[in-house]
DNA sequence: TTAATATATATGGATATTCGTATATGTGGA
DNA sequence: TCCACATATACGAATATCCATATATATTAA
């Protein structure tokens, strides 16, 4: 993938809110998003589409439920940037919701 | 600006390849930027326009001619990925050729 | 002032993107 | 099998993006 094409990938916002998190947390599950992000599933669906299909994530069906997770076989300068995105000291005040909402969440599912 | 805004910028590569030439050669003049990416002067102009226009790119007339250079006041997250793209290891050979370009240009234009 | 050069912008059409809504597919339990 | 739940995809409309072309603006030199 070029450079311009993987930016193409975190120019829209809803697909890098769940990039960022589900680079922060691992591994989330599409509903799981939805709550995160306060979105609709057929909108966190396709941009979940998008990134498996241009190989920036991959898909874990387990069970009813299908958990997304970055592809550990990304070139370095691609990581990188992901890697800059996560970094604390750089998220944005917009994406600290989305982790807080995902982890209250995930408190309340257990 | 968000993010996703910056990365929209990036996701035409008419215009990254507009941002990594100046990074990396500190300052070109659109003249410059049309013979090293074999690019109309409109379509140079316009691209160079929404770069200014969200500040990442500053201008800088001089008689006839106007340059470019990057923003030194960039956020730090900015200025990593613009860094994480000019770093030789990262280059695409798509890329090479605008540097061979430039730099022919310039040398003739002496 | 006039012409030449360099750069910027306006216009309209082609294409791409995004969304909401509806529906299809896949899975597990009764 | 039938139903409920989770996820994926199809469709059409609204909007955005990008381009080629034409034209406007700014600067310099004659």
């Amino acid at each position: 993938m070029l450079p311009h094409q993987f930016f193409k990938m975190l120019s829209d916002e809803t697909r890098l809110r769940c990039l960022i998190l589900i680079a922060r947390e691992e591994r989330v599950s599409v509903g799981e998003l939805c709550v995160a992000l306060e979105q609709s599933q057929p909108k966190i669906s396709r941009h979940l589409a998008i990134l498996r299909q241009s190989g920036v994530l991959l898909d874990q069906r387990d069970g009813q439920w299908v958990f997304y997770i970055v592809n550990s076989e990304l070139p370095g300068w691609m990581r990188k940037v992901i890697a800059g995105l996560t970094a604390s000291n750089c998220l944005k005040a917009e994406y600290q919701q989305d982790i807080a909402n995902y982890q209250v969440a995930k408190l309340a599912s257990k």
